[in-house]
DNA sequence: GATGAATGAGCTTTCATTCAT
DNA sequence: TATGAATGAAAGCTCATTCAT
């Protein structure tokens, strides 16, 4: 048994270890400018052995995104069970932790949010981690609106309004880094209260 | 005379006819999948008549951003003056008027303001489309300010946060086409009046 | 064990090979005119086998020179071994197998002495194969001057006058081959005694 | 008339233009790194130029190795007239002025005698520059065994050794210029002088 | 489970050359 | 006489991937 577990067990480190290897060079470089040869020898093992644990260049790829929607959903969900009792803080405060999700790991959210979907093949966003971090947020909003807290006549319109701009700062944050942006935060946190200040009064 | 210029004309003509065969296909398969054969293919010349046009792939990338901007600061510059003694309106018109521009040439947005910066090599924001492009927003947000219609105590703030929004709602209709997005004009709506309600009161 | 031992064995030879196969183009062809391509084909493999063993055409090239010293250095080595008392005959004989050896392997020579210094890219003389032969030779020089077999007032002008001599037969009998020679033996013995000769008396 | 006459001259102008700009570039780069564009290039003027004065690259080559032996065999007839009378100067003058032309032009000579037999295409020594050249040096020989001040019982051969030995002086001092040579003049009167020596006494 | 050898297809770019004007 | 436009061919090299072991 041990001997069976071991082998499992160094077998989803390698896995794990290909993973985190590609999402750093895929940000770094882009995801045509990282071949699997150049993967491969940063993790110091033959190519071939990358194809032992993905399919091809897209499965790796795509398990990337995967992966990054789990780690922010899981974020999420946990926000939500705290802040149960505050709709609009919820809100608030999952806004915020979508965009420090993003600067925190710009690898994870370029690859699965900007570079993703201008990929030439057959991407699909049903389904997909943007789709489930999105479905948190209309939640969000859905509640505020229910307690009074948010007035709109159209819950959906609203939410994706919402989603639009807090993904407008995260990426821009990551991909332009060179231009004068005033201060992190402050940047966000106005994006934030410009966002609820506008969704309170109507 | 006129061997010259009908030469010249024919020159600027397929000088023409690369820079858009190269827009559509590098928004329609990214930067790296898009190749100088390819494109000759597409608008049937040899790869080597490229070359006669545009020193490499890069510069026939930057051309195409070039022309971008040119074409939305001119529209950009038309509203600032048909609406200059209403800032108000300027900058929700130009709001509008940025995102349309968007969505009316998504090939011109995308690889501009969404491929450009993920590209490995060394793309400088500063003094490119991007920036000449903001500068009018934040020009809008300025002259609303000392007019006393919107109130902030940090324009670059502002303008920046307004900028991200827009280009949030800009790049996921472009980017995530298959998401269920609510009518884009409902969207649309929804951002800007979002964006300038939680500007006006404080 | 076995299995490995074959592989390496074979990638040797694969990799001799392409040497030998290199070697000749290079000379029949000149550096510039042999193409990866053409070499791959020549040895029935497929251009990307050759970076396998080579990393790119200028190494190939150089791994030929050194090559082809190992094999001029090791001929030099046996005979002074085996004329170490008689200077003036291992001179004698060093250079006649000095010239044999050009002759005997053309290609090597001509890619190595005559080929290797016009090439664009920056060859280094110091430490290359003909250096290390032209000790040698210096070597012989000094030997006879110091048993009185041969008088000059500077050993290096004239073991460099004696190179520049052996050098200029071997090569024009390898480059210019529809020159009216008169019979290769002829001139290489009237050469190398008109050299002994007048270091001789003085 | 006068019309006619000045086109020719600048015909004949452009022509020797860019014959200058080849050789030096031929020299510097080597021919197979010399592009028709480059070379028009630096004489700015459109590569279809070239081609109203030189049918292709080869015949534009082989002009060049032309007229470098025409300079060099004035020079020599020049010497031959100037020191008829005493063949032994003239031997000994004219190998000085071969190698003194090979080192003056680096570029004629090595471009004829150097890469022009490594080249890939169906060059023919027959007639060439090289043959002319050698020619007098055949001739004076033969006057200097005629007059008793050499010996030797093949005058081919005896003449065909000394232009071995005073091309192989030539060639590496053009060719291998990081090799630590004692003083250029020292090598050249070393060689020499081992030559004529080599030949007087029998 | 991991690898070394090998490949076909493709890349960007440059070449010598031609042709209509 | 000179040119600008254009091209087919080829260059060196890297890619994702497979297969036998």
């Amino acid at each position: 048994m041990g001997v069976r577990e071991r082998r499992e067990r160094q077998k989803e480190e390698l896995r794990q270890e290909i993973l985190d290897a590609a999402r750093e060079m895929f940000f770094e470089e882009g995801y045509e400018n990282v071949s699997m040869r150049k993967l491969a020898e940063r993790i110091e093992y033959s190519p071939t052995t990358i194809y032992l644990h993905f399919k091809d260049k897209a499965e790796l790829f795509n398990q990337l995104c995967d992966e990054s929607f789990a780690k922010l959903a899981l974020r999420l969900e946990k926000l939500q069970k705290r802040l149960s009792r505050d709709p609009l803080a919820f809100l608030r405060e999952g806004l915020r932790a979508y965009i420090d999700f993003g600067l925190k790991h710009p690898h994870h959210y370029a690859v699965t949010f900007i570079l993703a979907p201008t990929r030439g093949d057959d991407y699909q966003f049903q389904g997909s981690a943007g789709e489930r971090a999105f479905s948190y947020m209309r939640g969000a909003v859905a509640l505020c609106v229910a307690k009074g807290e948010l007035q709109t006549a159209d819950i959906d319109a609203t939410a994706q309004a919402i989603w639009a701009s807090i993904h407008g700062v995260t990426s821009l944050l990551i991909t332009h880094k060179d231009f004068p942006f005033v201060p992190k935060n402050k940047l966000i946190e106005e994006t934030i209260e410009m966002i609820v200040r506008g969704l309170q009064t109507r």
